[in-house]
DNA sequence: GATGACTTCCTAAGTAAAGG
DNA sequence: CCTTTACTTAGGAAGTCATC
């Protein structure tokens, strides 16, 4: 690749189609084979024509050359790599404008999930402190006295409850105790069998199962 | 980091030769 | 004559290098 900047621009190391260009123009960028700056005032004309024709064809590079007198000394071959470059690099532009986007969008819905997640945790948690309240009082009934209202003592122990209430709890014991409370366990087990702890920020809780 | 130039790869259009 | 195939040519996209 050195080589290829060694050589002079116009000319003879260009691409498998390119052929040499004739000599002329006098154009003092581009003599010296090295390194060129087009001025404002090119780069200006090259922006309005590009503003109006992103893709100009070859006869109107031709046309631009002829009627733009600032650029009538740059070789239609860097008019056209001049096009081609603005083309790459506005499409360069936009597709990191749109990453960056996608990536504040994507942030803030990390966001959320993660306080979502922290609330989820927190729920769960209190749940499973209900849960081995509940099951203290059906194997150790003594201690409950006659009461019933299991509800109303569960919920005296929600003062760990944070800032959600607990999802609604139907007095549903009065019915079938030992089967509700079997559900209960069925399903905080198929819970905690798919906890497996690999969640970012996860808290062992009481009752999950360690893997 | 921006920019001019180059390389590589790919596609489309035009053209000539071959085959039916 | 029409279609197919191979080749040439021009140019664009993407990646890269060199220079400022």
């Amino acid at each position: 690749m050195a080589a290829a900047m060694v050589a002079t621009v116009h000319g003879g190391v260009g691409g498998k189609h390119d052929k040499p260009s004739p000599g002329g123009g006098g154009a003092p960028q581009v003599d010296t084979g090295k390194y060129v700056r087009y001025t404002p005032e090119q780069v200006d004309a090259l922006e309005r024509v590009y503003s109006e024709c992103p893709k100009p064809s070859s006869l109107r590079r031709q046309q631009l050359i002829r009627e733009c007198p600032i650029l009538c000394n740059i070789e239609p071959k860097q008019i056209k790599v001049w096009f081609q470059n603005r083309r790459c690099r506005e499409k360069q532009r936009k597709e990191a404008s749109r990453l960056q986007t996608v990536n504040r969008k994507l942030t803030a819905m990390n966001k959320l999930l993660m306080e979502e997640n922290d609330r989820l945790q927190k729920q769960v948690s209190r749940l499973v402190y209900e849960n081995g309240y509940m099951r203290q009082q059906l194997h150790n009934p003594s201690v409950a006295t006659t009461d019933t209202s299991c509800g109303s003592v569960v919920t005296s122990g929600q003062h760990h409850q944070q800032q959600n209430p607990p999802a609604p709890r139907p007095q549903r014991d009065g019915n079938n105790p030992a089967g509700l409370l079997a559900i209960a366990e069925e399903t905080l087990a198929e819970f905690l069998s798919k906890a497996t702890g690999t969640a970012v920020d996860w808290v062992q809780m009481v009752g999950m199962k360690v893997i």
